[in-house]
DNA sequence: CTTGAAAAGAACTGCCT
DNA sequence: AGGCAGTTCTTTTCAAG
């Protein structure tokens, strides 16, 4: 586990919010030079504190203007394996994540669609006729706020 | 609603992938020059494709080791406003995304803790007692899977 | 840790097909 | 639209205090 200070942790923060933020910039914010600012980002790079840096799209913008969630319980019958419906979800495009969890449901999923209409299509064609699929249940989301979170 | 050919579709799905490759690098995969993919992805950004650039931290190597998504119906009586309940949520710093959302439940929450222990207080001392809160579900992650999406 | 500077690479610009 | 060549800017690395 990765020890971080008030500057690690206010470094992490201003990277979530934003990365396109330069080292330099960051480090003024904090009263750090350019170089201790850019140290302090790499040694959590490579201590692995930061996974990643990925772009954001506005799925609203690009037509996507519904998302659900959807809680799905694999059926008891059947024995048919994790893998298999794991498998079987990673072929349907409008499936942005899948979280394997513990609970109510086995598997939760975040799927994007162009509609109400379209997201009924990948519905019954797609997600009802997953292997072992069970109860599904489905929330429409409405807004989402990012927060950021304890560490970080 | 932003039109994309096969192209803009390739650079989306490679800056979703990685962030970090410069203009030249993804260029070069898809046999395009580097101005000629740093102008694809200038004008993805001013069109408002590309909401942002955001690290991604690794919060089992930060020591939150649980995550857990939450959700919660409002109690129907009282009238407690919407606004109350998402202001008192945004004070919990263990909470990292609200999703307002419609169905069996109003709002969805990830919330990460160091342990099961530490979940147990959140839980109790600050989930349990936002103002309104009726029926509270959890489901524990166990693990998470990020696929491109179909923009994208 | 700092400042200063140099080298490398990426971002950006103009012009041309 | 895309490509080429050039300029400008950061990022990255190093030297020295």
């Amino acid at each position: 586990m990765i020890a971080l200070d008030d500057a690690d942790r206010a470094i992490l923060r201003a990277l979530q919010r934003d990365a396109t933020q330069s080292a330099g910039a960051i480090g003024r914010a904090l009263g750090l030079s350019q170089p201790a600012c850019w140290r302090r980002i790499k040694r959590l790079e490579e201590a692995g504190a930061i996974a990643g840096r990925r772009i954001v799209l506005d799925a609203e913008a690009l037509g996507f203007g519904v998302t659900v969630f959807l809680g799905i319980k694999l059926a008891a019958r059947g024995r048919v394996s994790l893998e298999d419906f794991e498998r079987a979800v990673a072929a349907i495009p409008e499936v942005q994540v899948v979280q394997h969890v513990l609970g109510r449901f086995d598997y939760r999923l975040r799927v994007t669609a162009r509609d109400i209409a379209d997201f009924e299509r990948v519905l019954r064609r797609r997600i009802m006729t997953l292997p072992g699929v069970g109860q599904v249940e489905a929330n429409v989301l409405l807004s989402e706020e990012r927060r950021p979170g304890p560490l970080g």
